[in-house]
DNA sequence: AATGAATGAGGTTTCATTCAT
DNA sequence: CATGAATGAAACCTCATTCAT
């Protein structure tokens, strides 16, 4: 009964996985705007009322997808805040990671951003979400980079905000760009902006006066 | 005749702008998802056939709110870029007046981020639009900068689309937050890192080399 | 003011005619079914709102146009039939010109057929129209053709109704092919096969008997 | 899994089925002009979302009721027109099969000659349709009679449509008649004057010379 | 657990007609 | 007489969700 039992969740998993890998490889193909529950269906092989077996709405499913495909890039960045480099090396790993992650999914990011069937539970996401964890780490990097004198006293919290949003920023706009050019790039000049922004020592202000 | 063609002219201008006010005040309370065209029409005090009047569809219409909703920022910030003053004070107001823009109109926001009827067309417009005019006059005011040694050599485009994008993310933070305090602390750390992010003058790697 | 009436008279018979003719124009280019009355206003250069002091709606207007357009070749008819041939003579002619008018005005043959907002009317139309005196008409001919013992004796009324009904089949025919042909042949195809048809004189079956 | 297939694929059929018997009753009464989808669903007993589950769009509903609703004199005519009778036979009996069939199902009949949403189709159709093979059947038909002596040497190609749009046309004639009386007397007269018309043999002219 | 036919509210759009100017 | 903005009833179609099998 119990073997019985593993297998049926095993089952269950593969079905609700093959479920989401059909929504994102539509989404990676058409975008999520006019995605029917019909096409995840076919795509996934399985009939439109299986899906409600699974997802309790379309809503949940994408939420889902969407989390679960966030999902290993949040995690290096966890891992990445974790380890035992110095805050500028952590920043700098954790920006670079996510240009390299969404230059390997762009349809990902199309998602994110086209998704509006979910944005409505934005705000109620953004209070529990992992982002918001991850940006509770990142404020804690910053702030230990504070603590040692490698960066000035800011609101921690307000700039680990602004490094993350200006990252997805840039990387939105190398979305719509036809040929954005290599990531490497544009992942260098936000994070050499943004380490000399925070870096403790002279502005030009305080110098020249 | 020409008295009369007048007055139309005027009334026609009236419905129109009525309901593009009806829609900007639908999506001020409840976003650009779910909004319909009856909701519009009974907003604006006309029939739903009429709506077609003035507008070829809805995606027409809802371009033409999100397109004249944004003009006013656009004039402002054109005239800064225009104006005697130095490159970072015009980067400080311009960023700054997005802002408070924004503030003032919170709801325009959440409009220009969840619409996605009119998605479609993103790419296209990003090419021809006014935002792309001013990305550019933003792109020479950095350039100036370089130039006159206040900031250092950078791509001048690139930076000015990251400072431009950083800021509608950060601004984009704000409105899903529930008391996201004064944005005048926002803008000016922001401004605060950027500027110094591109100053010219000794990092601290430089200093310490 | 009996000149000023006259006058106006005139001029409405002349917007009348111009609404007629706009309505004439577009269903020769693009068919009766998709018909609008801005479109009509729009070819007219009147008003939409004008096209209702002259005619009572839709219909009417698409009813006279009709009308008036199958006018010529029913009093062209007519005066065959009233002319001093003989039976055989008069029954070519007539269906030769039939052939020969719709070959001129292709459109106008699609409008009769397209048209179903008048189809509704049909009946009504079919006892007092000039169509039912044409047919009455050429059922005399007919008849007269009985009387001389050129034609057998049938019914006239019926057989005149097949000999109309038939032409505007093939002529229907002719419509929908893309390459015709000359209407001559077809239209002598009809009339011969027809008169021996109902000419007086052995039949095979007689003959063999 | 066979049966349930099985039994599902009769299920589907008989809605099917349903949904075309619904529009039938509806043209029988109304005509096609006014039909809309929202009484066909009524008439059906089904939700009008149904439909579309069966039929992708009004026009390809129109065009199955049509088709289904003819094939049957179809099949019966390609079933005389293959038989072992002679030429005059099968005709007589094709055209009079016609007319009985039209008076069994006069609705039908106004239904092909109203509608015009399929019409927009009709010179694709006539090209590949069923018609196209019965028409040519029947010109084969002409042609043995030719061969055989029977018939003048006629294009029998374009008698035969001749005939055929003939009797559609009195057919047609017959459905705006109130009191039509009964079809064996049109297609008696159709019949004779057609095989008169196409018969070998002296004609008046020909004898008088 | 799986199916897929059925649902039906709701969406956008069209267009003949009216009526204040 | 002429205008044309406004009307509003309908039309067609979509699709997330349910439920009998």
């Amino acid at each position: 009964m119990s073997k019985r039992h593993e297998r049926q969740v095993k089952w269950e998993a593969m079905t609700r996985q093959a479920i989401q890998d059909a929504v994102a490889r539509i989404v990676a193909k058409r975008g999520s705007h006019g995605l029917t529950m019909e096409q995840v269906a076919a795509e996934a092989g399985v009939a439109k009322g299986s899906l409600y077996l699974h997802f309790k709405s379309k809503q949940v499913l994408l939420e889902s997808v969407k989390e679960s495909s966030l999902e290993p890039l949040l995690q290096e960045a966890e891992a990445i805040l974790d380890s035992a480099m110095t805050p500028r090396e952590k920043i700098e790993q954790v920006i670079a990671r996510r240009f390299s992650y969404f230059d390997q999914h762009r349809e990902l990011f199309r998602f994110l951003l086209e998704d509006r069937q979910v944005a409505q539970l934005h705000s109620e996401r953004m209070k529990n979400s992992r982002y918001r964890y991850l940006l509770g780490k990142m404020a804690g990097v910053v702030e230990a980079g504070i603590g040692s004198g490698e960066f000035r006293a800011m609101d921690a919290r307000k700039v680990a905000a602004m490094l993350l949003e200006a990252s997805i920023a840039v990387i939105g706009q190398r979305l719509w760009d036809e040929a954005p050019g290599p990531w490497e790039e544009d992942a260098r000049i936000l994070i050499d902006v943004f380490l000399r922004g925070i870096a403790a020592g002279q502005s030009n202000e305080e110098r020249d006066a």
